[in-house]
DNA sequence: TCTTGACTTAGAGTATACTCCAACTTTTAA
DNA sequence: TTAAAAGTTGGAGTATACTCTAAGTCAAGA
């Protein structure tokens, strides 16, 4: 009963591919990792909290490059904290402006959703034409707005 | 006075560069546009409309291949309503899972910033170690938790 | 007319993140 | 002991989405 875990049990308790471990290592993101005297991997019980902070980072958008930096403070410990703290409060501005984003594209996806609801019960995917200007839903005269900034070339919207 | 724009004209308006432009044009996802009959693009008033909704696709997360079948329908015109209805309600079920998921990692992001304000405060990276269990914050044991289930496989947390 | 600048295409190059293979070494279990 | 299983590395291959270059065509003004 070895205190260490191979590559392939890690791989398989954290559904993280065995190639994709190495790849990491290849790319410095696994410094943390002992190894045997003939070179294999020896991951520890410890190894499981930066190799989770590996994935949130991964999965919140961050860019394996910035990873490896945050992973070379870590190694350093408790003189690179306050560094730390600064690349984390920077990478939670861009994944707040990135949820942001999204939720943005979400309300328009919402709004083709409900548009396409209606075109269906009209049969017609351009039935607003045939309506009064005062007959047109907001929501459709919002929709063509976004469009027209998007075409004059106006950012927001 | 042309009525219509060039490709450089939409790359300005739109952001997009002309060289993207031309590799969506490429895989098949600007099939609405006309063409002069020396083969230079005639993009018209109508034809941002479309081309919004692309890239509204693009930035909530779709992949051109899926962008080009949603282009096909669109080209064939009423007799595919319910069709794209389909696709837009089966891309809002992808992307409020992906939204959905990067609110996750928010609130672990957010975690990690309080904890390394802690951790600076006390000077050690590890400070909650030298404390007594009941002292120890429940934001920590929950985090320490969700590390437990990573490295025993379980997928929740 | 002719030159300049904008347009076209095919295809090569870049960046990111894997994913896999070949060749070799180490570990494990009959 | 020895064969299979599992580990290692370097490097090639894949997928996606651009990004750019080369060679050529087209359009508009001096």
């Amino acid at each position: 009963m070895s205190e260490f875990y191979t590559i392939h049990d890690v791989a398989q308790r954290t559904g993280i591919s065995a190639y994709t471990l190495r790849y990491y290592d290849k790319e410095g993101l696994l410094t943390f990792v002992k190894r045997s005297e003939s070179g294999i991997r020896l991951f520890s019980e410890a190894d499981f909290e930066p190799l989770y902070t590996i994935t949130v980072l991964k999965k919140s958008g961050m860019p394996i490059k910035e990873i490896r930096e945050f992973m070379k403070l870590y190694l350093r410990g408790n003189e690179t904290i306050h560094e730390r703290l600064l690349m984390f409060q920077e990478h939670k501005k861009n994944l707040q402006k990135k949820i942001d984003e999204l939720n943005a594209m979400m309300a328009i996806v919402d709004y083709k959703c409900w548009y396409f609801e209606e075109a269906e019960k009209h049969n017609d995917i351009n039935y607003y034409m045939e309506l009064k200007e005062d007959e047109i839903d907001p929501k459709i005269k919002d929709f063509m707005k976004t469009v027209e900034d998007f075409r004059s070339g106006k950012k927001a919207g």
